[in-house]
DNA sequence: CAACCGTTTATGATAGATAATCTATAATGA
DNA sequence: TCATTATAGATTATCTATCATAAACGGTTG
């Protein structure tokens, strides 16, 4: 998926635990023990410091001087607010993306698409959609965009995976993504778009139905 | 301005480095070596690195494996992109901070104006700027949007640091602040929103003007 | 041009020092 | 008695100092 920063340590423990925290694996406030991590990683406790501003930087821990660094608390606030940077933001990426779209790019955004229609389990589920939205505006060629936006992916699929270990989980309909792709191949940008907007607002609306 | 992170070794090197790259005494590409801004900074090198870290995540530096840490290039297609990132955002920011506005917060966006109106250096200028486009989005309380929004602004002032160094500059006008913050004290939101995208894309277009 | 060699530098390990925090127990006061 | 405070010991974060390793750089040769 992203590129692998695996060269040095630092960067393979933050990959790592943020994978974790991500899948849910470990709980929103636990406690990060640096000595503890250290250990487990077979390094010593320079490079976990590392990782920690990396995920830090991430919103994936907080780091309270003194006191180390704990899983970020997942508020519910979040849900609304990661939903309306990324409608705003996916949105500016895809009108710049949509003029250099190839057909190689449609053929991977369909790819994305059809390997969401066969997912069976929601970490599947969840990996094609962040394939097909990274699919979708990666042609923009704006790497501080692109980068925003693939924070926001995984702070949404943190999300996710908390809401779904709680509600449990169902297959859920492709129907936006391919109307939006069907839109991209008929050269409509601003149908596109709109519907890209709308379908990142529904997503939070299926989230939180009681507001 | 922002908290004030004093309290770590490595967040105050991270502050002090940052600074000198956005006032543009440190230049694009200029080599950071860890053991030089220890010896500086009377520490050792391994909070340099974690002050490494926090700056490759705001895009000060980049980074590669074994051969350290450079100050990110400037690279003029950053322009647009931060101008088109801000205008969403902040247009987001906006939107959910107006129905919160106080006249204590409209008195500060118009302290942030009038400190702007007096400026006789860019770096007053700037930071007044800064003062005016924070002040105008901090009620919206959704602390990840603002946590973007002052990376993005970090980066602008890069860049208008750094072509006021090439191209001169003179004192500029307030006047676009002074139309959005009049349309907000006539509660006419979406008029503050579409000034505020215009201003902020208009600014991008006095920097390149020959696109 | 290509291979070699010494210097510089990043990366990380280790040991240790300091200080802040946490926990549990004891002491104090109402 | 009960609740609050004080305190002592353990844990932990933070940072220093030193060292080892390996990669990259710069120059000198063949």
């Amino acid at each position: 998926m992203t590129n692998d920063e695996n060269t040095t340590t630092a960067g393979r423990i933050a990959e790592a635990i943020g994978e974790r925290i991500i899948s849910g694996e470990l709980q929103p406030d636990a406690p990060l023990r640096q000595d503890h991590i250290a250990r487990e990683f077979n390094s010593s406790h320079v490079p976990v410091r590392e990782a920690f501003r990396q995920l830090q930087a991430q919103h994936l821990v907080v780091a309270v001087p003194r006191r180390g660094v704990r899983v970020a608390p997942l508020n519910i606030n979040s849900v609304k607010e990661i939903a309306e940077m990324r409608a705003a933001l996916e949105v500016v990426a895809l009108r710049n993306a949509a003029p250099k779209l190839t057909s190689s790019h449609l053929a991977r955004i369909e790819l994305a698409l059809i390997e969401g229609d066969t997912a069976q389990t929601i970490q599947e589920f969840e990996m094609a959609n962040r394939a097909f939205h990274h699919a979708l505006v990666a042609p923009c060629a704006m790497p501080r965009l692109l980068a925003s936006l693939d924070g926001l992916q995984l702070a949404n699929s943190r999300l996710v995976f908390a809401m779904a270990r709680s509600s449990g989980w169902r297959p859920r309909s492709n129907q936006d993504h391919r109307l939006i792709l069907q839109a991209l191949r008929a050269r409509n940008v601003d149908q596109a778009c709109s519907l890209l907007a709308r379908h990142i607002q529904t997503i939070e609306r299926l989230a939180l139905p009681s507001s």
